[in-house]
DNA sequence: AATATCTTTGACCAAAAGGTTAAACCAAAA
DNA sequence: TTTTGGTTTAACCTTTTGGTCAAAGATATT
């Protein structure tokens, strides 16, 4: 008889740890803060993790791959370039926006411990999906339909560029457009932001 | 007589303390790493910025009113918006090459304390700048020069998104690109990407 | 019921980290 | 030369923090 129905310790652990650590960085978050987050004394933390590292090591790899699996779909998909990059931007976006602080967070920790990628990526082999788009690129500028200028790999970068950055630069924008526009609302704004940028992309690239 | 041929202690500080938190972040600085970097006993440092908290508000102000500075000239400078964007994003493009660490640090210190950016903007007020350049793009959009569907402040964030991203992503960017082609290199990719910038962003505005 | 195993906790520990202090040092003024 | 005031340091203090442990609570097994 398994005991899942007032909900298991380990998943509360690590549902408050992900918390804190999305919230304060590996540096910032505090073991007791964690415990209390999940109604638990601090000891059972280490019995069930050992320590900060595994702990960190657990909810990143789990955090960080949950993100990234759902793109996959859409890469495989069927349809043209334009059509993936409005599929992949909607998604993009919708996840963006529940998860605000997710990308800084990923990204200050990848920076300083570039190892931890490959704990993502290793279980989660979509390698072959990237090529298949690049080439897919390859063969609509082959057919005119994209101009034949963009390296396939710095348009890929500059779509994630321009979809990610919002989001991890919003205090600064928030705080530089609010000084130009009194009646600036970032909310607003990353909402209208959103719609702009699928067709932003296009008008680059095609021929 | 001013004692500064050796080079002043405050100054050696700052420096210390400035890479130290780049590296590391706020929380992940330590004191006593800022003094040994420094050459002298932890007990200065606290002599001369009472706190590790003043300490680092004295850093970020200096380090990133630094980095801002140097952008106010291309703006106001006469030049079609075209022109303007290739200028800003060459210096952009500059800094960044030289500050790898700048901007993840920047964006994440931010993240964690918005009030951060106040302290930087306070005294560098270039609001009107920004507002003379979006006043601009409105003119050409009504000259025909640039599309009419283009919202300014849209296109302001995109610019500094395809210009920013690619340094606080490259772990990942690296780590994907090498995983579908052996050959990848994130120097020369870094190099590349800067060249298509540019002519990304005009091919997509210009009517 | 008794035993064994797994879970949970309060109390504790050692190290790390920020911060303080009193004394030494040193250069310039008197 | 002595005094004065700023600078620098070694030693120390306090709090925070990750981590341990023995015992108590559960839960399942025999």
């Amino acid at each position: 008889m398994v005991n899942d129905n007032v909900e298991n310790v380990e998943e509360k652990i690590i549902d408050a740890a992900a918390d804190e650590f999305e919230e304060k960085g590996f540096a910032g978050a505090r073991m007791q803060q964690i415990a209390d987050r999940a109604g638990i004394n601090k000891a059972l933390l280490h019995y069930y993790f050992r320590s900060k590292d595994r702990l960190f090591e657990k909810v990143f790899s789990i955090v960080a791959k949950r993100a990234f699996k759902k793109f996959g779909a859409i890469l495989i998909d069927n349809g043209s370039v334009f059509n993936k990059i409005e599929l992949f931007l909607d998604l993009h976006q919708d996840l963006l926006w529940k998860n605000r602080k997710f990308p800084i967070f990923f990204l200050n920790e990848v920076n300083h411990n570039p190892d931890l990628i490959k704990l993502v990526f290793k279980e989660l082999n979509q390698d072959n999906r990237f090529v298949n788009l690049i080439e897919q690129i390859e063969f609509e500028q082959a057919q005119g339909i994209i101009r034949n200028d963009i390296n396939p790999k710095n348009l890929l970068v500059n779509i994630i560029s321009l979809s990610i950055f919002p989001y991890v630069g919003l205090p600064v924008i928030d705080e530089i457009m609010f000084s130009i526009d009194a009646d600036f609302d970032s909310e607003k704004f990353l909402k209208e932001h959103r719609k702009q940028l699928a067709q932003f992309v296009i008008n680059s690239i095609k021929a």
